[in-house]
DNA sequence: CCAGACGTTGTT
DNA sequence: GTCTGG
DNA sequence: CCAGACGTTGTT
DNA sequence: GTCTGG
């Protein structure tokens, strides 16, 4: 029931080279695939640092907003509607300037049939690595939450991330009424750039424009998190 | 004014 | 049924 | 997204 | 922190 839209994806090739092209080569030498990514894990993500140079990141996927007291609610906030985020207030600032990019090569959606549900990979034909639209926030403790700082569970930072959604393309409507914003490399740097036009960005956030989305059916493995398994990706 | 929500998708 | 954890 | 827990007091 | 509902 408050499950969300993309929920659970991949990360499965290695992007050394991808990094290298962007000038991070040295970030993520230890990159290991994906297969099963899930909510409330740290994932990477390319954003911008305070003197905007590009950097790579890791983020607790699910966005705690930096009013929360209980940092859980994180765990509900993976997504963020695309034709809302400009003005929720709990969206709404790290819209303006906590963009970020998460890195994907795949996404699993779970479309109900008579038979049950059916987990199913969207790729992109090429099976090039893409980013989600993603947005940031930084969470601190309380002061006053003394006995909740002592559990060591509150007591960090958090920096975590939402998925920002639309309206689902054609190639996705048959298996689910929504979809992750998908943006191609040449769409990175003006989803990053400081101080861009909110016009501009949300012309960016709406369903992926080209045909070369596939899907295909995927072992239900892929159901439980814990199983980050390439058989995940495997079609049947 | 204070109290309480602030979010998503899916289902009813 | 609903919430938390991954 | 799905899987799995969902409660208490008291004792270790 | 900021907005909505009462």
């Amino acid at each position: 029931m408050l499950g969300i839209m993309c929920g659970r994806y991949t990360l499965t090739p290695a992007i050394d080279e991808l990094l290298a092209a962007l000038g991070l080569a040295d970030l993520i030498s230890d990159h290991e695939p994906r297969y099963n990514i899930a909510p409330s894990q740290q994932i990477p993500a390319l954003r911008l640092d305070g003197e905007g140079r590009l950097l790579l990141d890791f983020f607790r996927w699910g966005l705690v907003p930096f009013w929360a007291k209980d940092p859980t609610i994180g765990n509900r906030m993976i997504n963020a509607r695309g034709e809302t985020v400009a003005e929720k207030p709990s969206f709404r600032a790290a819209f303006r300037e906590r963009r970020c990019l998460i890195l994907s090569d795949g996404w699993y959606e779970w479309p109900k049939s008579k038979a049950g549900k059916q987990p199913t990979r969207i790729t992109l034909a090429s099976g090039e690595v893409f980013a989600f639209a993603g947005i940031w926030e930084q969470w601190r403790p309380k002061e006053e939450t003394d006995d909740l700082r002592s559990s060591d569970r509150w007591s960090e930072e958090i920096r975590s991330c939402a998925i920002i959604t639309s309206e689902p393309c054609d190639a996705i409507r048959a298996i689910h009424h929504r979809m992750p914003v998908v943006l191609k490399q040449e769409q990175w740097d003006a989803w990053l750039a400081t101080g861009a036009a909110a016009g501009e960005l949300l012309a960016m956030v709406g369903p992926y424009e080209g045909d070369d989305l596939i899907t295909h059916a995927v072992s239900t493995l892929v159901n439980s998190p814990a199983n980050d398994i390439a058989q995940c990706v495997l079609p049947l």
